[in-house]
DNA sequence: GTCTATAAGATGATAGAC
DNA sequence: GTCTATCATCTTATAGAC
């Protein structure tokens, strides 16, 4: 991959995270970059374009990281914990919420196939989850419970970056592992 | 207030809630009600202004239906199913995301004073959930809880819309009053 | 790969007629 | 209150030169 594809996707990461979707433009990216925006249509034809390829570079880089943060886990508490530490890196290394958790939030004025790939994000979340999860615990309570997760996870980031206070993530994770998995 | 003021707040707040802010402009506006964009410069003079009606609008509603439906509840699971509830109302009424969760989480792409107001609006629900525990609780764990419950709520309703499962919401904020009232 | 130039349309906003 | 007319600006996107 091109050194210039690669940071317009963090330029165009960084400010849909803060902003959204709709406030970011071909000519903001440009600027960041010091070229024009012709140039950035040279890398990614359409919006859309750039839109899936920062979902699918992203959701690669949180499973990616989910994994290292999951390794050496060996029970399911373990595993949660690593998965709320992969949510509080996502939140801390940007001070912003998670890029699907924006593009879920636009979801219903967004390219269609960047809505599908958003919602695969957040199955694929679950689909971790479930599979962490002590097996003995009935499906259904596996499915709820990793739905849950995600959820909360969610809503924390967005509660702590919009009122500016990064506790309300942490305070939130904490409870929410001893929660599902018990004190 | 006119009429033509409260219809152009309803598609407003409609289409922000499942677009986002950046999403919507005045020319669709007045194209919902078949009138032109001048027009609504006239009821709102910026496009700040019919934002910042919109979420004063929305937290008085929010507080009034809550206020109701906790009117008879005793206990603090009651008060807290109370406020899940009128969270379910907001999310199945409209199929759409909390104003405030959208707004919350476009912040930094906002105007500042709306969000300020958003803020204020997420500090107000966690000062009603606070009030709601029971009084015997280390005033610590009523505030964490109380940031953890919202949280929650507004993840839950962000999944469920962008998954199109509505079932994400309800196993959620079930999980949620058990977890946070004990069993 | 990046540029200039340009298109076609959207957007927030205003002035002034009715 | 609503309209027409208009504005400057921004947006996505393309064609073709370097």
């Amino acid at each position: 991959m091109t050194e210039t594809r690669k940071l317009l996707m963090d330029a165009a990461e960084a400010n849909i995270r803060q902003k959204g979707y709709n406030a970011v433009s071909f000519r903001e990216l440009a600027d960041d970059l010091g070229i024009k925006s012709a140039s950035v249509h040279y890398h990614f034809r359409k919006k859309e374009d750039l839109g899936l390829a920062l979902i699918t570079r992203y959701s690669e880089r949180f499973f990616q990281t989910l994994a290292q943060n999951t390794f050496e886990a060996a029970t399911a508490r373990e595993k949660l914990t690593g998965f709320c530490e992969t949510y509080r890196q996502a939140l801390v290394s940007s001070d912003s919420i998670c890029l699907c958790g924006m593009l879920g939030a636009e979801s219903c004025g967004l390219p269609e196939a960047m809505t599908t790939k958003v919602a695969g994000f957040f199955t694929a979340n679950i689909a971790w989850l479930e599979n962490a999860f002590p097996s003995h615990w009935p499906s259904a309570d596996k499915q709820s419970r990793a739905g849950q997760v995600v959820a909360t996870l969610q809503g924390a980031m967005m509660l702590a970056t919009s009122t500016g206070n990064p506790l309300w993530f942490r305070q939130t994770a904490t409870h929410l592992i001893e929660d599902v998995m018990g004190p």
